[in-house]
DNA sequence: GTTCTGACTGCGA
DNA sequence: GTCGCAGCCAGAA
């Protein structure tokens, strides 16, 4: 099949992350296949308002939330991520390390 | 075609 | 722990 694009790839690798896990923006990114595009994905998510696509998955590469506190998206956001069993503390991701090594936690090995 | 903006990142203070 | 600055890239107008 044809290769995807950017947009594409990317969508796929936040659809791959697993229920009660998160991501960071930067970790997506190279995951598609893009290396440093993490605002890119930003900018597909915020221009994209895919139900099906778990974008409250996506964090800052601190474990943070990327959006400004107080905004419609970060409750929502919150509340999603609280769901799915993931602990969300004043805008920040308990439970995890960081957003960095989510990668090794989702896909339990490094991207070939 | 050019210009602007941005749900980012890393580093230093 | 927080704050500011500069870099990078792609989509949208």
């Amino acid at each position: 099949m044809a290769e995807l694009s950017a947009a594409d790839r990317i969508f796929a690798a936040i659809r791959a992350i697993p229920r009660g896990q998160v991501a960071g923006y930067g970790e997506i990114a190279r995951r598609a296949g893009l290396p440093g595009r993490a605002r890119l994905v930003a900018r597909l998510l915020s221009e994209n308002s895919d139900p099906r696509l778990p974008w409250h998955r996506v964090l800052r590469s601190d474990g943070r939330i990327a959006m400004p506190d107080g905004s419609k998206g970060h409750a929502e956001q919150t509340r999603r991520l609280r769901a799915e069993g993931v602990w969300v503390e004043n805008g920040r991701v308990r439970g995890l390390k960081a957003a960095a090594t989510v990668d090794e936690q989702i896909w339990g090995m490094p991207p070939e």
